[in-house]
DNA sequence: ATTTAAGCGAGACGGTACGTCTGGTCTTTAT
DNA sequence: ATAAAGACCAGACGTACCGTCTCGCTTAAAT
């Protein structure tokens, strides 16, 4: 008897055949994240991931359409809350927790990933699409959590563009990531959120007349 | 050592056997850079340079080690001075400038080079060492002379440290050149630098009480 | 009571379970031949057998061993009585007949597989031996009986095996058909047949004496 | 100066790059052959002569379309003057010794290879082709002369087309070979090519009078 | 009526070969 | 000496097919 032709997925889908393999689809995540603790994503191979997960390729190729998606969901299925989003009262605060904890895990073996990602969506553009929707979205929602927080409090001048707030939090760590120069830890985060929070200009300087003068600061009008 | 040839031609071209060399190496450099406006650099083979720039494969690699290093010398060949280093006797202003002028940069075609080399960098620690020594360095000296002239004029806050000011002007951008997320314009620049500058923090906005107050401003000490 | 374990199908088999089912048996069969009408067999996947048919890949594998094994019986079950085997009163005549029969059938779309057979049975002996078995061997019992009324009838010369006249009579045929050299119609068999009856040599010659001279006609004895 | 563009290969063709290493040609047709005297031309992979060759893939298939014609080229090159061609004043010896020599031969390690191809071409008639054209055709030319010289001496009715002879000789064995039905050895041969110049009517036997009695002796008329 | 032993369709799986491709090296002849 | 031509090696790629296995369902004999 067959039922849930409506539902799609109501209750138990029950598929006719044999279902796919849970111990394959974990074994091939497990092994891809431990050849990649080891070597970058593009030297791991296809084939040595299904070798180590004791699978074969064929499988591999059924459920994704290519290694780096592999590693994609290797990624997300292994990184489950390995990155706080506090909530200490402060925004200034959580922020900074917030960026040494990224930090931390960026600078870890998995987390290391990251880049390599960044480095396979450059010429990849479908899978730098789900690299964004299925992982920075994320992330980044949780970190505007904090951000409209620190808005509705009173602490984050609310004319500026959240997403730029966003930007300027982790740009620069994620700059120095990928690019290498400049150090990473935690005084260094503290360092970048202060250097945010606090604005670069000098509170007491007095800007000499100028033609342009401020109109850099006016003109932003509802782009975007 | 290299040996470059390329920028040292102006003593003996007097040398012995054949010295078609400088035209193979523009033909070379030029024919990468065409290439590399319509596919990745990973996609662009070291054939299909050798083809167009009707030169032997065994040349290209005669002279650099990998088609990276290739794409790189092109690269820097090709944007002799195609970003700015402004003066308007405001640093805010001259980032506003400097930062609108490479965005536009950046996402031309030569200028979305840049995150190729990042990607490529991923995955080849020495051409990444290579792309920081040759270009990213370069740029960031140009862009702290801008950063001193702000400080030493009473523009800038001196507590900031320098790279952290500079990763906090383009480490945004760049984030957003990689990933893909978030638009970028002039207006989006504007934006950039004046929130950098003016910082996020609300100056009316009085802390509560906590434990840890101000903790997080004073810390910065000796880090790793 | 159980009693026929001795006689295999002795009465009615009323096994337990679910009978096989009868049409999933004769649409494999069906779908290969409408199959290997268009492909070689080795072209003809054991999926496209199955998707045809509308059965189940398992349901193939549970009653055959291979696809090979499912088309000899497709081409056993399709093929009743294609081929005649007359029976005119003169051998020469019979063996005319069938040959033109025969040579009509295999260069049929159906008959074509019979070069299939052979193809597959070089790399798989087991296949070989079945193809023997159940196809060659029955033609040539009935190709024996016309060389037997031959014999009987003096037509003739008991002194040929029979095992080579067979031989004799098809083999050229079936080279033709598998090597593609040389054409295969109705005058070409009758050719055949009557270079075979008549055999090559010519009557009047006079062979010059030779030391070995007749050796060759005489050996003929009893080896093997 | 070069003037022999007329003359395809006179004296030293000097083409301009690395010429094709001999080595590497050789290696690959000599591992073919030493691995297929243990396995059939099926199971046989190119990966495996690569490896034992010590030579790229690529490099196989820089050469040859795929493996069988490797085979095949190995084949050729392996089989020099395997098979006499004797001319010992009587055709019938002749064909005799030469049956005897080819059955030696086919059923060899290296002979089985014939099997092979003719299974091979069954599903790739461009290869059956080439089979044909360069195989073949260079035997069945040999065995021609000695026909042509059994007609020109007035030892074989010159009634009996060339190619019917050709295929009456050696079709049976050829027969024998790929169905395996039959033995394979000298008196075998012998008996063979005796049966075919002896013929198998019995000279004394007197024909029934029949309606279409001779009918088919006498209609062959230049088809083909 | 219930149990139980098949058989079945669906389709995932491990294995393995295919033929292609690219990066980077090496060899030969030409300049 | 150095270039162009181009063959070479190593090895990953993604696809295809084979024959096996697992699942949930169905059928029919045996209980």
């Amino acid at each position: 008897m067959r039922k849930q032709q409506t539902l799609e997925h109501a209750e138990k889908p029950k598929k006719r055949g044999r279902h796919r393999s849970l111990e394959a689809k974990s074994a091939i995540l497990k092994a891809t994240l431990q050849l990649l603790e080891r070597e970058s994503l593009r030297k791991v191979t296809a084939d040595a991931i299904a070798r180590r997960a004791g699978v074969s390729k064929a499988t591999i190729y059924k459920w994704w359409p290519n290694k780096s998606m592999v590693a994609l969901d290797a990624y997300l299925a292994g990184m489950t809350d390995r990155v706080a989003t506090p909530d200490t009262g402060s925004a200034e605060e959580d922020f900074t927790e917030q960026l040494k904890s990224l930090t931390a895990f960026y600078t870890s073996t998995l987390g290391r990933l990251f880049c390599q990602f960044i480095a396979e969506g450059q010429s990849d553009p479908g899978f730098l699409a789900s690299f964004r929707e299925r992982f920075l979205y994320a992330r980044r929602d949780a970190a505007r959590v904090m951000w409209r927080r620190g808005v509705d409090r009173g602490e984050i001048r609310s004319a500026v563009d959240g997403e730029i707030v966003l930007d300027l939090i982790y740009g620069p760590t994620i700059f120095r990531l990928l690019a290498g120069h400049g150090s990473l830890n935690d005084s260094e985060s503290e360092a970048m959120v202060e250097a945010v929070f606090g604005g670069l200009r000098r509170l007491d300087y007095q800007r000499r007349p100028q033609k342009k003068a401020g109109s850099l600061v006016k003109r932003r009008n509802g782009q975007r």
